[in-house]
DNA sequence: CGTATTATATAGATGGTCGATATATAGAGA
DNA sequence: TCTCTATATATCGACCATCTATATAATACG
């Protein structure tokens, strides 16, 4: 169960953190666009509520898969801009494979394949 | 995020109990054969401990998706043999549909497709 | 006869999520 | 102008599920 970083634990953490990670490959995203966008994209289907999503992005970017950096527009408001970093794109790449082995082994399971 | 079963939150616990309740389709089995079977089934991708195992079959029973009995074959040694309920049966059904619901919109955030 | 395996069970520690709360700005409407 | 709502970020305490460790006991094997 050490193969990928996906585990039968902790499978939403994972799912949250690729979810955002996924949402940020097409352009730099500031955490509440972030969480609009995935809640638009997924017809309502996945949600963050705020207490998990800002935690979850503060993780992320300590371990060095997405940075931020705080935009003075002076006419916005205060804004957090997040981007995927080189670490985060690779990482990214791995987890869509690893989802996908689990979600096969998971449904051979469900459905008594074999 | 109400409509199915499976939320963001909790994937890992409804991950944990529908594999029980999968594997329980082709016959009644004990706890200890049941996590085995998921661990051989799966190539050792999914993988129970005890301390996570049997509190789950409780719950499952007292939801009513399993029932147990307990063997009294004098020369086994003491096993609660467990069968899906016609209850786990409709819920399992659901389940795999909400499964595949899920991984759908999952994956299609995951690779950007849209 | 002792050790490993089978088999079930619980307790304490850990860690992640949820809901609530705090803060502050921009824009809409009265 | 004043208030309400939406935008935007952040943290805290409560809750709950999992993990590790521990307990118990019977059977198989050497």
């Amino acid at each position: 169960m050490k193969k990928t970083d996906i585990e039968t634990q902790n499978l939403t953490k994972h799912c949250n953190e690729d979810l955002i990670l996924a949402v940020l490959q097409d352009g730099d995203k500031h955490g509440y666009q972030l969480a609009l966008e995935i809640e638009e994209k997924s017809g309502h289907y996945f949600r963050f509520n705020h207490g998990t999503l800002y935690p979850i992005l503060h993780k992320l970017e300590k371990d060095g898969k997405i940075k931020g950096s705080w935009l003075k527009d002076d006419s916005k408001r205060k804004r957090k801009q997040y981007s995927l970093t080189a670490k985060g794109r690779k990482y990214l790449e791995r987890q869509v494979a690893a989802w996908k082995e689990f979600f096969d082994r998971f449904i051979g399971i469900m459905e008594e394949i074999e």
